[in-house]
DNA sequence: CGTCCGCTTGAATAGTTTCAATTGAAGTGG
DNA sequence: CCACTTCAATTGAAACTATTCAAGCGGACG
């Protein structure tokens, strides 16, 4: 197996990155086989499909969706830079979901076959995995009571928030302003939502000074507004414990 | 740490539970510091608490739910015997969803502090754990197809098709018969309805003959119909790869 | 016997979807 | 350089699904 340095990619950029850390992430890069870059609308994992890589987002975005059998579309996460993928079809054998960039994309991969053994030899790092799947649990459960139980106007305010804080973690964030390059489309498919209404929903929500978002830029004068709209909690993520 | 071998509830028993195996539960066993035994209605796993233990359900059913800032509650699923709870609380800090009995329970307690243990002596069971909460990330998946893109009639038909499918992989079915110890509130907070809506959804499913429901019982006459009807495949659960 | 809990029912209301059509911006080819 | 196409965002109106409110019923239990 190459085991190809990250020099292209300064460590100091991913330093806020959840969950790697400095020394992590400069360790799961030994495991680096190379890196793959995309345009925008490449499916490089497939429900259903086992796949023989994982991936991390190095630079641009993409979209975790679930394609239901009626032809429409269950949008499951969006993805930015520092997020791992494919660890699902590792792990269990296939994907659950598909996942597809919405912008060009640079991405590390991984061998699947290197997975046993860091958690041969590496129980640390492998602790991480089972970290970042309950971290990933945990998401899906806000998400399925958002869904549930939330109103239009929450269940955006909660989107945005969402997508604010993560990209702002990552370093992002520029003058209360995160890159937000998805379509109405995709976060309608998110939030389980008509098109329609969610066009409607966000003029309110721009109405209200809450946010603006246009040119596949996000703007958040007051996150903690936002944040009220849609329940969302402003706490840190949780750190990892020590064991 | 005590090693109480579990030899009140036979490993016959277990035999089909996902994701035990024999060889593997026996030797998860082996970490039991006890049994914990409860009535129905009690709420042992906090959202928002740390838990210096995990429970595995032996006996008795249960509920996963989060509750909202109004005071709502979203169902996560529901637990049944074999399920692993707690792994989150230990994983990650704190538990992002209550856990509740909704039957007496029996069950199997672990420590926490022997996770690390397992993580470093025990590869192949650290891989089972992380496969436990790939699973969990791929049922709450489906989940979230469900509630953002679903009619309440196909949610309805999901979650009990779903029950039933879980119930007799465990074998809990006798004569297309499975044990449904919950109420239509429980049903409704785990997919995004009313109380009245799932009242009057489970009639016309009732009423079409899909299913009985009455006296905790779940009578499924034939469960492809009500799977065709939840957009459930029938697929066995996926196996573990090797790796 | 009275209370509580879970289930059931009807009617009014509200939130969301669907349908249909328009606009503007960006890209393509003759 | 201009018609032509495409994609994303927008708007109004009609239709519908699900929610809310309100009330009643039956069984279990002390």
């Amino acid at each position: 197996m190459a085991r190809t340095p990250c020099t292209e990619c300064p460590l100091r950029k991913f330093e806020l990155f959840t969950p790697f850390t400095r020394s992590e992430l400069a360790f799961m890069l030994s495991f680096k086989v190379g890196e793959l870059n995309l345009d925008r609308g490449a499916t490089f994992l497939q429900e259903g499909m086992p796949s023989p890589q994982l991936y991390t987002f190095l630079d641009g975005f993409g979209l975790r969706y679930r394609t239901l059998e009626n032809g429409e579309r269950q949008v499951i996460n969006f993805a930015m830079p520092g997020d791992l993928v494919g660890l699902q079809a590792a792990i269990m054998g296939e994907m659950a979901h598909s996942v597809e960039s919405t912008t060009p994309v640079r991405l590390c991969v991984f061998n699947r076959s290197d997975l046993w053994r860091l958690f041969e030899n590496h129980p640390e790092r492998a602790y991480d995995l089972t970290w970042l799947s309950a971290v990933e649990e945990h998401f899906l459960g806000e998400a399925l009571a958002t869904l549930g139980r939330r109103t239009a106007r929450q269940r955006i305010a909660w989107a945005l928030g969402r997508v604010y804080m993560r990209l702002h973690a990552v370093g992002l964030a520029d003058n209360k302003t995160v890159p937000m390059p998805w379509r109405q489309r995709d976060l309608a498919d998110a939030l389980g939502l008509s098109l329609v209404h969610t066009n409607k929903t966000l003029q309110l929500l721009r109405q209200d000074g809450v946010m603006q978002w246009a040119a596949d830029r996000l703007y958040v004068p007051d996150l903690a507004e936002l944040a009220r709209r849609g329940a969302l909690e402003l706490e840190p993520q949780p750190r990892r414990p020590l064991i």
